[in-house]
DNA sequence: TGTCGATAGTTTATGTGTAAAGTAATAGCG
DNA sequence: CGCTATTACTTTACACATAAACTATCGACA
């Protein structure tokens, strides 16, 4: 137990290349270690991140949503999505319908089931975040995000360019 | 293309439950931002980022390593650590040998094929760091990686004691 | 009305993360 | 020596992420 994480400590003669890489290291390993954890928390309400991500999502906008527009708020890519909301409906959390207007449309919706298990989450969740990142003093919670923020406004991508 | 960004930003409409919560969240974006963009360059040589982190292990450490080393300092959980290595033996970039002092061990090495491919990445690589997150000023860098290693240090698990 | 291009979503194939169970070899103890 | 616990790794089962290809529908236009 304490062992992995003695060895972890251990491990890090080697010094970076350069403060870029530095902090880019510092940001996958961070979120590594937090979905790690809520992850394990999740899983003990029977679902994993993704599938609370999205229940988040829809109890955030309060209404059905197509599914295209949950997966634009995922940062992710559209396929997993289709997956993602079949194993909600088995679930019992999301109802699909089509838009009558458009018929190619499907609509995700939240149900009552899922409204109370969000709640049931809710505070063991709050606590969660305490843990992982409340011995930040405010003022460094506020300069971290802003550094994030900054952070992901990352030059045009170039990819022909390049 | 710039309509799904533009999409993400407009979205952003909601405010944020705590400063706490605005902080892990950002901390995952940004990862998944970054880890999207790496991928990108390392699939162009025929890598995952995973298997890319593999072999920058092995380069960096200098010497063949037993899987279960890899796999503790890829944070991760262990079982990956065998189809990882299965797939980078299959491309010819790795070999594992039984270490004969004890054989339950297995030592992963690179080969030449894998040293050269490495050095390959690397100007791209430092490109990509640089793009990624070069806009920021060295003392953000500095202060945005002190901070996610004070992230990194939070309360013990305390699985149980809850 | 019929056709073309765009849009919403799904399917398929491959790679990986996670948990749980299994295999093989070593180490400790009587 | 034989028994058991531990260690190093693998296997299996499931949930995603990604790219590429496909289906269904809509909109524009001749």
């Amino acid at each position: 137990m304490t062992h992995k994480q003695l060895q972890q400590e251990i491990k890090k003669k080697q010094a970076f290349e350069s403060p870029e890489i530095e902090a880019v290291l510092n940001v996958l390993r961070t979120s590594d270690q937090y979905q790690n954890r809520l992850g394990k928390l999740f899983r003990v309400y029977g679902l994993t991140c993704s599938q609370y991500n999205v229940l988040r999502i829809l109890r955030g906008e309060g209404r059905p949503l197509p599914s295209l527009e949950i997966a634009s708020r995922m940062i992710q890519v559209v396929p997993a999505i289709t997956g993602l909301i079949d194993r909600l409906e088995k679930l019992g959390l999301v109802t699909r319908k089509r838009c009558s207007a458009d018929r190619r449309v499907v609509f995700v919706a939240l149900t009552e089931k899922a409204v109370t298990l969000l709640k049931e989450i809710d505070e063991p969740g709050r606590e969660l975040h305490q843990r992982l990142i409340g011995h930040l003093t405010k003022s460094e919670l506020k300069e971290l995000s802003r550094l994030l923020v900054k952070a992901r406004k990352s030059g045009a991508v170039t990819e022909i360019a390049g």
